[in-house]
DNA sequence: CTTAGGG
DNA sequence: CCCTAAG
């Protein structure tokens, strides 16, 4: 029934099925099921609105026939459908709740031919007449393991020369396959992702119900007849299973990763925004949002959406490190709790099938066998009430291109609500702020090497994409096209209006397109001027104001100030889900701050009291207001000072640094190595003096 | 969580 | 800055 649900979900006249991964360990564990199920839904129902724009897209550019797209979803459907008469067909579960990293599908089909039959209750005639092929395929993991791909055949019983018989993919572990004769048993599987986050699953329609008839010779078919091999958008060191023909399979996946969560904070009680935030926090928050399965990434920032116009504000808490008794510490927590889970989708769409074959490295020595190898699904069209018999036969003669797009990202958005908020205004708020985010429209940017592919009119293949050419560079990004379309609700937030002002469409591409360009990272709140100063370090409480300054009295990082807006304008993006790209969706880099003269000052002098041991110290002593500031960050930046002061200052880069300063650190740096930082002076009459502070002496005072 | 170091 | 191994 959820799964029925799933797939009825659809766009633009597609629908599409889905096949969740969920984690072994949480799988049939009834309490998780349900909420799983629904974020699922929701999912799915972003996904679909994503997907259906990408489709378009698709489909200009590679001609695809959309009835015939449809026309296989349904059928897929159908074939789900049926599965799920058997009871146990298609079971799937996709928990997210909490760290999945491993997730698993489980297709249980239980029935060969005439079992199948008898079970479905599939009159003869009918199986007979028609069956398709229902194909899972597990996206090949990117981290090159190895990645099956399982094709589940049904064949009809008219397979008597065993032709039909399903073989299991190479290396493929469970497969337990009766070959002889007839019918291609069912399979059940697991796919055990390795531990790899990026791994998906698509379950996809494979076959191109081409010709009904065809289908039925099933001899025939299963050697000729399409087969879908999904090209995940990285190379699959392994091989898959694939046939002679290949189909264009369009795969649309959402992953969602729960480094992408939303990060609320009371602002009262200052929660920390930081990674050891309550899951459970995040969680419900995200169950807020439509969709689990759209990132939230950090772009949005230092910005605040203005309360007025949309009644919508939310700070950007810089990340408040709660020391002592203030700390709020998540119990749940863990340290690893970056791996998390990574439950990913696919749906795959049959645009159109290939007439030829695609020269594909991975599939390549494999069709010979594979042909007949690959375990396919024959259903029985009768069945189902899709008709499967009108498809049109497949004519495209390009090869095709066939992308996996996993996980469309949402800026990470900060939301403040006092604590006497209601829970039901804070829900509001979210989806006041997701509206406003998505609620202008999205675009799809397509990336190419980092770069954005802008010519609409090119073919993939004068673009550079094309199933020989290196996928791993593809990345797609929505774009709020509120900004453009001066939908009126962009206007009277200007806060919102902001991030896309520039019309700037950046990406998270993998390839790190916004990194390099020396934004600093977001602030929207970057009113044309004084304010610029917020992002300057202070040692100040963060106060959720725009009006605060810098107790620097220096506008020292104006720089920083610059170009903040364009990062903000950051796209949505979708990256394909290689290794870099996986590890640019876990975490964002935090925006760098460049330590200004007075930090490292305070820094210096906290150092030469407290030494080179106690971060955490110092942090409380001179940083402790410097929510951005984490004493890791302060030990590394002494770790640079120390470099720094060692190396000729024509070598030195970035805002210099008082050579007195400098003295000063080479100087504490000796001396607390020297005396291992914690063993403070305790009856030491250094002479060593540190020449500032008054001219106190150092090392006594923390004894 | 903190430290200490490598990346 | 990030990530991790060790306390």
């Amino acid at each position: 029934m959820v799964l029925k649900k799933r797939l009825d979900y659809g766009f633009n006249g597609y629908q599409v099925p889905v096949i969740p991964r969920a984690p072994r360990s949480l799988r049939r564990r009834g309490p998780y099921k349900k909420s799983v199920e629904d974020s699922q839904i929701c999912a799915f129902e972003l996904l679909a609105a994503v997907a259906g724009k990408l489709l378009q897209e698709s489909e200009s550019s590679a001609s695809s026939n959309a009835a015939e797209g449809k026309a296989q979803l349904d059928i897929h459907l159908d074939g789900i459908k049926k599965e799920q008469l058997e009871g146990k067909a298609v079971r799937s579960e996709c928990l997210d709740q909490g760290s999945c990293i491993e997730s698993e599908f489980v297709h249980d089909l239980a029935a060969q031919g005439q079992n199948l039959k008898t079970t479905l209750k599939i009159p003869q005639a009918e199986s007979d007449s028609a069956f398709e092929h229902a194909s899972i395929v597990t996206g090949p993991d990117i981290s090159k393991k190895v990645c099956y791909d399982l094709k589940l055949e049904i064949s009809d019983s008219k397979n008597a020369d065993g032709t039909v018989a399903r073989k299991p993919e190479e290396g493929f572990p469970a497969d337990r396959g009766s070959h002889g004769g007839n019918l291609e048993n069912g399979t059940a599987r697991q796919l055990e992702s390795l531990g790899l986050p990026t791994r998906n699953l698509t379950l996809a329609n494979t076959n191109s119900p081409k010709d009904p008839m065809k289908l039925s010779r099933n001899t025939h078919m299963l050697i000729n007849s399409e087969g879908s091999v999904q090209l995940p958008l990285y190379r699959d060191p392994v091989p898959k299973a694939s046939l002679p023909r290949h189909r264009n399979d369009v795969n649309l996946g959402t992953r969602d990763d729960d480094e992408n969560y939303f990060r609320c904070n009371l602002s009262s009680t200052k929660i920390r925004a930081f990674r050891s935030q309550s899951r459970i926090g995040y969680r419900r928050i995200r169950k807020m949002l439509t969709s689990r399965y759209w990132k939230v990434a950090p772009k949005l920032r230092d910005c605040e959406f203005s309360n007025t116009g949309r009644g919508v504000k939310s700070y950007y808490r810089n990340r408040k490190i709660m020391y002592k008794r203030e700390r709020c510490q998540p119990k749940e927590a863990p340290s690893k709790r970056r791996k998390l889970y990574d439950r990913s989708l696919t749906v795959a769409y049959d645009q159109e099938a290939s007439s030829e074959s695609i020269s594909n490295s991975p599939e390549k020595g494999l069709k010979g066998d594979k042909s007949q190898s690959a375990a396919s699904l024959h259903r029985a069209t009768g069945l189902t009430n899709s008709g499967i018999g009108h498809k049109a036969p497949f004519q495209s003669k390009d090869p095709q291109v066939k992308l996996s797009i996993k996980s469309f990202r949402v800026p990470e958005l900060y939301i403040e609500v006092p604590e006497t908020a209601t829970v039901g205004s804070l829900k509001r708020t979210v989806v006041e702020a997701v509206t406003a985010i998505l609620g202008g429209g999205l675009r799809v940017g397509v990336l190419l090497q980092g770069k954005k592919v802008r010519d609409d009119n090119r073919t993939l293949r004068q673009s550079g994409i094309s199933q020989s050419g290196d996928l791993d560079n593809l990345g797609f990004m929505l774009e709020p096209s509120f900004a453009q379309a001066s939908s009126p609700v962009s206007h009277k937030d200007p806060s919102l209006l902001l991030p896309c002002s520039g019309n700037q469409q950046l990406s998270r591409s993998p390839t790190g397109l916004v990194t390099g360009s020396g934004f600093s990272n977001s602030s929207l709140d970057a009113p044309p001027t004084n304010n610029l100063d917020n992002h300057v370090e202070v040692n100040h409480e963060i106060v959720p104001s725009h009006t605060d300054v810098s107790t620097d009295g220096r506008v020292s990082d104006s720089k920083a100030l610059v170009a903040i807006s364009a990062m903000n304008a950051e796209a949505l993006a979708v990256v394909p889900m290689s290794q870099k790209a996986k590890r640019s969706e876990l975490a964002q880099r935090r925006t760098r701050r460049p330590f200004s003269v007075s930090e490292v000052e305070a820094l210096v002098e906290a150092v030469e009291k407290l030494g080179t041991g106690r971060w955490r110290d110092v942090k409380m002593r001179a940083f402790d207001d410097a929510n951005h500031r984490t004493y890791v960050d302060l030990k590394d930046k002494w770790k640079t000072l120390v470099h720094t002061a060692s190396i000729a200052p024509q070598q030195r880069r970035g805002e210099p640094v008082p050579q007195d300063l400098l003295d000063r650190v080479l100087c504490a740096h000796a001396y607390w190595s020297q005396h291992q930082s914690k063993q403070h002076g305790k009856h030491l009459s250094e002479p060593l003096k540190f020449s500032d502070s008054g001219g106190e002496s150092w090392s006594l005072k923390e004894v």
